[in-house]
DNA sequence: GCAATAAATGATATAAGATATCATTATGTC
DNA sequence: GACATAATGATATCTTATATCATTTATTGC
């Protein structure tokens, strides 16, 4: 049940075929094939959730390790995150656009439907956690960030749902 | 190789046993083999890895069953965390003194020697934190943060050994 | 102290997740 | 089209985690 339009569906794979050509890389069929799992996925999804969603599409079994050598690579591409906490995959926000990556990126995970939201770090955020490492004298390096809470829509509905 | 010495080690113990008295539970034998294991190790371990440090040390072999029932039981009595996204445990920094765990934790990952270091998030960190999460609609739950960076030791020794 | 109950552990089986390795197929280059 | 390279298929294996039931150990009430 895709819960985007086709048409979105096919401008971000023609845009993620772009990327991957700047990079010297294919978008073969099979990564293709992931990578439209994910992005029909409204949150994220393990290596065999990605695995049965693609086997349920096709005539032709994928085998398991293809699915993880695929997800290497779409994370390379920087077109899916794979979100630590769960060990599991989404694809970017920012597959049409040119963003850069630039700033710390945070993945807000609703704990009510599991969605998730990508959101670039505000420079405060990064600065008071940066901040804080540096008072037991680390140094950061992690460019992700993962937050649980609960988002707009399950807020509102909480009365009825929770 | 116990990196601490073993009059802290028993210290630690026997705080841990009063703590589970005060919640009207009770620190066997095998509990306090494997909190033991943790204490005495200077970076985060699995849950297998636990096992077989824990069976190292003993005649009678612990069953793997053994020990996830016994890292739940001790991550309920806050004696120690698990790490999501390593998925590994470390002995709670604060099983001797009355830290209450009110505030955000941090746990700060050195890369460099996967050190630990647990840490109170500071008001303008959490703030920031809560205030990013609002401008997409999101309220934070998240009580725990894993970090990665390096470690004082580690940045110094730099030149030597990175 | 001892039976009855509950808590903890042992033992075994199996499911789930991940990786290593080599064979095969497809793709691009000359 | 032959060659080199990249990608995928296929299989085996290893690690991690859980389910289930039996056994042992502790606790409670008498």
């Amino acid at each position: 049940m895709p819960n985007i339009k086709q048409s979105k569906l096919d401008s971000l794979l023609r845009a993620a075929e772009v990327s991957c050509a700047e990079n010297g890389a294919r978008l073969t069929q099979r990564r293709r094939q992931v990578l439209s799992v994910l992005i029909q996925s409204s949150s994220p999804l393990s290596a065999y959730e990605v695995l049965d969603l693609c086997n349920r599409s096709t005539t032709s079994a994928m085998p398991a390790m293809s699915v993880y050598r695929i997800l290497d690579f779409l994370e390379q591409q920087l077109l899916v995150h794979r979100l630590s906490s769960s060990n599991k995959y989404v694809s970017c926000a920012h597959i049409a656009c040119d963003h850069k990556h630039f700033q710390k990126t945070h993945f807000l995970l609703c704990e009510g439907c599991s969605s998730v939201e990508e959101v670039d770090a505000t420079q405060e955020a990064s600065d008071a956690l940066e901040q804080m490492a540096k008072t037991v004298g680390f140094k950061l390096t992690t460019q992700q960030f993962e937050l649980s809470g609960i988002c707009t829509t399950c807020q509102n509905s909480a009365g009825r749902r929770l």
